[in-house]
DNA sequence: CCATTACTAGAACGATCGTTATAGGAAGTC
DNA sequence: GACTTCCTATAACGATCGTTCTAGTAATGG
């Protein structure tokens, strides 16, 4: 009956890799060939283990937004307040160590406002994902409706500083602009 | 000597129509074809207007531009102080009418942060026109850093409760959290 | 050993892309 | 009228794309 089983763990070997070239590359420029090149193998193996190139790019984002969850817990701490929390995910967030990944985070957005079909699930996810750790951070005694909102403003506030400091590249004014938001909380 | 003259006009509202498609349509599926088949003429009338798509490109958002900056102006009102400004600010650009262009607005965005050689240019302009606006609704009373802080914060959230309107679609949540956020100005 | 399945690679197909000849009509000056 | 420049269109070129075809090798169970 069966033949040889599949190996999974090269799959998801693959797959990391495949997330460290895409965040490091243009995402609008990704193709079989580019990643393939980019991981040695060739495009058929990549079509082989991921199907279509958009099954690719989903799983690829998947296992970035784990990675980004991931890290984003261990931000929030235990028991820090909201301040607190907020104030390490805009430092964690605009390191520059992070900036190519959130490149590639806003050109998802920027794909996913025009081309909801796909890459919705990916922000949709992340995003709900970050607003529930801001929630939980203000302790269960808030009421939830005032919580959720205060979540919404803050992330909503910190991805626009980001998106202001990727674009224009002008630290020193919207560092200035996060202290000011950070310290009104 | 001279022969037929220059026909700006016509470029003109080849430009303006340009536009119109681009706001209706994918940023990143625009073509040489496509636009033409919409506009009814040939791509090769557009390679003689335009140049190269690249140019095309940068001239469509020039042209978007000077017309969301001048409903910018008119939005800030003669004697409207920040909170006043900020509120109409948000009115105005999560308008249902507004959605096909801030969508376009924020797949700029997108292949600007990952891709700055183009389009940065547009997003400049543009966030500073926008920080301008709300540095002067500040009046002049107002310590320049501190509006500067202040106009860059404001331009960050609503750029951020937009943009998770736009992929999420949960009006409620962020009509509320705008309303918060409005609120405390 | 053999049947079966997993895996990989090279080559090619059909489509689309930006761009470039090539060519002909339209609108002015002399 | 001649001449020049502007404008437009059809057709094609070369490149790249996602995907598929073909074929061969590796690893398991019987």
């Amino acid at each position: 009956m069966a033949g040889r089983p599949v190996d999974h763990e090269h799959r998801a070997a693959l797959l990391d890799a495949a997330v460290d070239h895409a965040v490091e590359h243009v995402f609008s420029e990704l193709s079989w060939r580019s990643v393939a090149a980019a991981l040695g193998v060739s495009t058929t193996t990549l079509v082989h283990h991921f199907g279509t190139k958009e099954q690719m790019l989903e799983a690829i984002l998947g296992r970035l937004r784990e990675r980004l969850v991931a890290a984003s817990r261990e931000l929030a701490g235990e028991g820090a307040d909201l301040a607190t929390t907020a104030r390490a995910f805009w430092a964690w967030s605009s390191d520059d160590h992070r900036r190519p990944t959130f490149r590639l985070f806003f050109a998802v957005y920027g794909r996913a406002v025009q081309s909801p079909e796909t890459y919705t699930g990916f922000l949709e996810q992340l995003g709900a994902d970050w607003i529930a750790i801001l929630r939980e951070a203000q302790g269960p005694d808030v009421d939830a409706a005032v919580a959720t909102r205060r979540a919404t403003v803050v992330v909503a506030t910190l991805r626009g500083l980001l998106l202001d400091l990727l674009a224009t590249g002008d630290r020193a004014r919207v560092d200035a602009a996060a202290e000011e938001f950070l310290a009104g909380l």
